[in-house]
DNA sequence: AGCACGCCGACT
DNA sequence: GTCGGCGTGCTC
């Protein structure tokens, strides 16, 4: 006898689903996508239902029982996460948790629905007795539906007087769910409807059509810095609206885009349209409420970061993924994937446009839009004034430095201090100095787990490593040679604060890190307070080229550009041009003239000149030869692995073992290594990687699958994770 | 990942 | 004699 069959995702490190029988009491409640109690080996946990079978079910346990009301993923869903975790070669338990909002995907179910009561009215025309009698049953007959905490917002005391009303039975009461608003608080930025630039309009409508046919198509909205690319968001987002459809937005990290979130609620939340915000503030209650909205179809936008990706939309129009080029799209732990990416097959998944905005494309979509794989879109010149800043690569070779500064710089600088400008300084190294060293015998520093130089923090004197959290004391005297010449070496943004502040005594000067932004609202605080130009100079690591528009500022200095562009890394030039353009791009916003500093040793790198030149596709065509040449992505396609562990020789016997086996049976794909990771030691734990690489994806998704029939052999001191389509192998 | 089973060292 | 160390194996 045919019975149900539930095939389940457990929150456990293995790729297959668990079949379970539902037993007769649960058939008609049973939906793919609800989550489940259920018996796993000699304990029991939950699981999500993935798909529903008639089968022979002997052998099989019953499913215990199905907690929710609600499905919570939906068919698009589930679809996009098995693709994904067979892409990732993640278990497909960890790849459901991690697109769930918090406390849904684990076992103890903390997150709760919360309900109120809701009154509506019976009889209007009643008079009852008491003057607040009358007040709130008038106030219900006006608003009503009304919920308790409405009117407690508005009469005081209230408890009882309702409770009266109820029994003379003018209001009727329900328990209705409460949906927790993280905006409730909040008050909206007035909507400029702006009009649009000839590049705007052609740019819409070129998109418009796939959003109303419903049909997959890639774009690359590619737009310097002030081009408003925004507004070309939003006339899209409201033809995806007109449609009827939903429209998911991924932009790289809620906190550092406030101003994009505040213009699409400007926009739309006047009109009736509900938008979502999935962003890492959230409790895990309004995460799930969200959630829930999102699955019933209540919610027209949702904007959120790389996770966002998995939102259970149900009718998507578009998707937008703002920033495109942004590394943070790709998670760097667990199930490494990317939103980018994802984004882009959940778009012919769902038969709805994508659309990827950026500056500074990332290589790879501006690769893809030149193989004719996605459209390009431009938008080549700023919406107000046309002046691009002008940009100065300062040669360093055989400058005599004291500090940072070069004189250009300072002359810059002072320059733009009289004038009341304001000066963004980037010097991507946060710390005072990036080592110490014993002046006397040369002894250095060193992380004892990650090995690798500890940084020197002068605010509270001491060594950190930025790998882990190590930290210690500067010690007195050297623990080699007993010298006390302990001296500082190279420069982070302590240090040039420090410099600063002795060359401009009268410049109010604020710095930007992470050292700086860690409380809560310390960014916001830094941000505001240069908006209200009460800062002259800011001094920072990549944090302050991001997402926002200083409308004050002329002048730009970059510092220490040479470590980003010898970062061992073949991304280091596509990150030094995009870092570089970026943080251009703030200079003159506004009034035009901006002027830009880079100083360099290599002043003649193209990453550099082409940054100066605010020239991508110059800078595409000299990044293509070397990237075809080494077969490195998106000319080729990669995949990381590595082995970590406490014993160092069973780490490295492992990778070699596994290497050799990976080696004989490869067809077509490069097997390199394996090798000490660039961080051979991390958290205490040895680190070894192989590298495979190929230009064809078939080839190596061959071998990953070989790889994982493998996996079972690797002992359980050492993990192998895998990273495909790794950005950064560290 | 849990959770149990199992086989060797120092304790009331 | 047994309490407990963590190696190994399994989970529909």
């Amino acid at each position: 006898m045919a019975e149900l069959i539930a095939d389940i995702a457990v929150n456990i490190p293995l790729k297959q689903l668990f079949s379970y029988r539902v037993p007769e009491s649960l058939v008609a409640a049973v939906k793919v996508g609800m989550r489940t109690d259920i018996p796993f080996g000699r304990r029991t946990t939950i699981g999500f239902i993935l798909a529903l079978r008639e089968g022979q079910a002997e052998g099989l346990k019953d499913i215990n029982g199905l907690p929710d009301k609600d499905i919570l993923l939906s068919a698009g869903l589930i679809k996009l996460l098995r693709w994904a975790a067979d892409y990732y070669c993640h278990p497909i338990g960890q790849v459901v948790r991690s697109a769930l909002p918090a406390g849904l995907g684990s076992d103890k179910n903390t997150t709760k629905i919360l309900t109120e009561q809701v009154y509506t009215s019976t009889d209007c025309s009643a008079e009852p007795k008491g003057q607040k009698q009358k007040e709130i049953l008038a106030y219900v007959c006006a608003n009503e539906p009304v919920t308790h905490s409405q009117i407690a917002k508005e009469f005081s005391a209230s408890q009882t007087v309702l409770k009266r009303l109820v029994e003379l039975g003018c209001l009727t009461s329900q328990q209705q769910e409460k949906i927790r608003d993280p905006f409730l608080l909040e008050t909206l930025p007035e909507d400029k409807n702006l009009t649009l630039t000839e590049a705007q309009e052609l740019a819409i409508g070129s998109v418009k059509p796939t959003i109303v046919n419903g049909e997959f198509a890639g774009f690359l909205l590619h737009g310097v810095t002030g081009s408003g690319k925004t507004e070309v968001y939003l006339h899209l987002v409201a033809a995806s609206l007109a449609a009827n459809k939903q429209v998911l937005v991924l932009v790289p990290e809620i906190s550092l885009t406030p101003q994009l979130v505040a213009r699409f609620r400007a926009r739309f939340e006047a009109s009736g349209s509900r938008i979502a915000v999935l962003h890492s503030g959230l409790s895990a209650g309004e995460r799930y409420d969200a959630w829930r909205e999102i699955i019933r179809d209540q919610v027209q936008i949702v904007i959120g970061a790389r996770s966002a990706v998995f939102a259970p939309i149900q009718n998507l129009g578009l998707i937008i993924v703002d920033e495109e080029h942004e590394s943070s799209y790709k998670q760097g732990e667990g199930f490494r994937y990317n939103g980018r990416d994802l984004a882009l097959m959940l778009g012919q998944q769902h038969g709805c446009p994508v659309l990827l905005g950026s500056a500074t494309p990332s290589f790879a979509s501006y690769y893809r839009s030149e193989q004719g794989m996605i459209s390009r879109l431009s938008l080549d010149r700023r919406v107000h004034d046309g002046d691009l800043p002008s940009v100065e690569v300062v040669d360093l070779r055989g400058q005599v430095l004291e500090g940072e500064i070069t004189n250009e710089l300072q002359e810059a600088i002072e320059l733009a201090l009289e004038k009341d400008e304001q000066v963004l300084l980037l010097l991507n190294r946060r710390g005072f100095s990036p080592f110490v060293l014993c002046a006397d015998c040369g002894e250095s520093f060193h992380c004892p787990n990650c090995e690798i130089t500890l940084t020197y923090h002068q605010y509270n004197n001491q060594l950190r490593c930025h790998y882990c959290d190590y930290a210690n004391s500067v010690p007195e005297q050297c623990g080699k040679c007993n010298g006390a010449n302990i001296e500082p070496q190279g420069a982070g943004t302590e240090k040039l604060e420090q410099e600063l502040n002795e060359l401009f005594p009268a410049a109010t000067i604020v710095r930007m890190d992470r050292d700086t932004t860690t409380r809560k609202g310390s960014h916001k605080k830094i941000i505001t307070a240069m908006m209200e130009r009460k800062i002259d100079i800011l001094v920072g690591t990549q944090m302050i080229a991001k997402g926002h528009d200083f409308p004050g500022v002329s002048l730009v200095g970059v510092l220490g550009a040479d470590t980003v562009l010898n970062f061992p890394d073949f991304r280091s030039g596509e990150r030094s041009f995009s870092l570089f353009t970026q943080v251009a791009g703030r200079a003159g916003r506004d009034s035009g003239g901006g002027r830009v500093y880079i100083q360099s040793y290599n002043p003649e790198h193209y990453a550099l000149t082409c940054a100066a030149q605010q020239d991508y596709h110059d800078f595409y065509q000299q990044e293509l030869p070397f990237r075809q040449e080494l077969g490195y992505p998106p000319c080729g396609f990669l995949a990381n692995l590595v082995f970590a562990g406490n014993n160092s020789s069973q780490v490295a016997a492992v990778a070699n073992e596994l290497c050799s086996y990976l080696f004989t049976v490869a067809d077509g794909v490069d097997v390199l290594g394996p090798s000490p990771c660039p961080l051979a030691k991390l958290r205490g734990k040895t680190r070894y990687q192989v590298l495979l690489k190929s230009t064809a994806r078939g080839k190596l998704r061959n071998l990953l699958t070989m790889l994982e029939s493998e996996t079972k052999n690797v002992p359980k001191q050492v993990t192998l994770t895998i990273d495909v389509d790794p950005i950064d192998m560290l």
